[in-house]
DNA sequence: TTAATATCTCTAGTCACTATAGATATTAGG
DNA sequence: CCTAATATCTATAGTGACTAGAGATATTAA
């Protein structure tokens, strides 16, 4: 059995958040010991090191519990699964997208500011003027 | 003089988001109507289109207020404003670099996924297991 | 046994808004 | 000028995903 910050040094994810999870539903109320502190199986353990995995690729809390439902149901077909990890995907993609927009805007803003005063700072007008943008973003 | 709805669709900022704005006292608080309504001027109006540019290519409300009192003494170098533009490109591209990590995780993910049941669903194995990963996102 | 460390619950704070409720102001049509 | 529709007012609470703190209790190591 593990305390709290055994979980939390396994896993990666801090103590406050293993708390914050249980509140959420997304991990259930683990056992307790003689002095009501919190006491992690195996199961939990897995549980929450899929929930961590899934968070640092960016997935949402409601898309988590989402596949751990999913995954409750092995003899189920995977085609949810599958098309929320597509959606991320896409998501992903469209934030990269609109990123590299801003990133090029940024380069020519940067770039064109010569570092004289601020009345001819070209990031100020810049920030000022949407016009001298290349693109929409 | 406009009228807050009036200084929302100029410069496509909403109401409830330009009150705000001046409960964090970005845009100083106007002058009102007889009937205590907020009434702008162009000088209000100059300074929202900046803050709403600004948002939109990603900058904070600190670095956006430090950027509007920069431009409040324009006699003064910019290497300020600069420094500021630069560090927010520096933070967007390790953010691109980040989300492209998790892209091309996903697309693993996803590739692999087959379409059979959650019990040999890839999805669900890969996010159970990251030593399935190439990288370290 | 005692001191250090860990854990407990509960509340509030973060960021940048967004939503709602109930009251008042303004404006356009008749 | 009157009325109905629309706009605005303040104040409060909710969002997502945590994080920080206070004050009390539990566990562990020396
Ligand atoms: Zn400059
Ligand atoms: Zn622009
Ligand atoms: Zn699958
Ligand atoms: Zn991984």
């Amino acid at each position: 059995m593990l305390s709290i910050g055994e979980l939390s040094t396994k896993t990666g994810v801090k103590v406050p958040t293993i708390r914050y999870y249980e509140q959420m539903k997304l991990v259930t109320a683990p056992e307790r010991s003689e002095g009501n502190q919190r006491r992690y199986s195996n199961v939990e353990l897995e549980r929450l090191t899929f929930i961590k995995h899934a968070r640092d690729l960016g997935l949402k809390i409601d898309a988590i519990r989402e596949l751990l439902d999913l995954s409750a149901h092995p003899e189920q077909p995977c085609a949810d699964a599958n098309r929320i990890a597509e959606d991320h995907l896409a998501a992903t993609r469209a934030r990269i997208a609109q990123l590299q927009r801003l990133e090029a805007e940024l380069m020519r803003i940067t770039v064109g500011c010569h570092g004289d005063s601020i009345k001819d700072c070209y990031v100020i007008e810049s920030l000022s003027n949407h016009n001298l943008c290349d693109n929409s973003h």
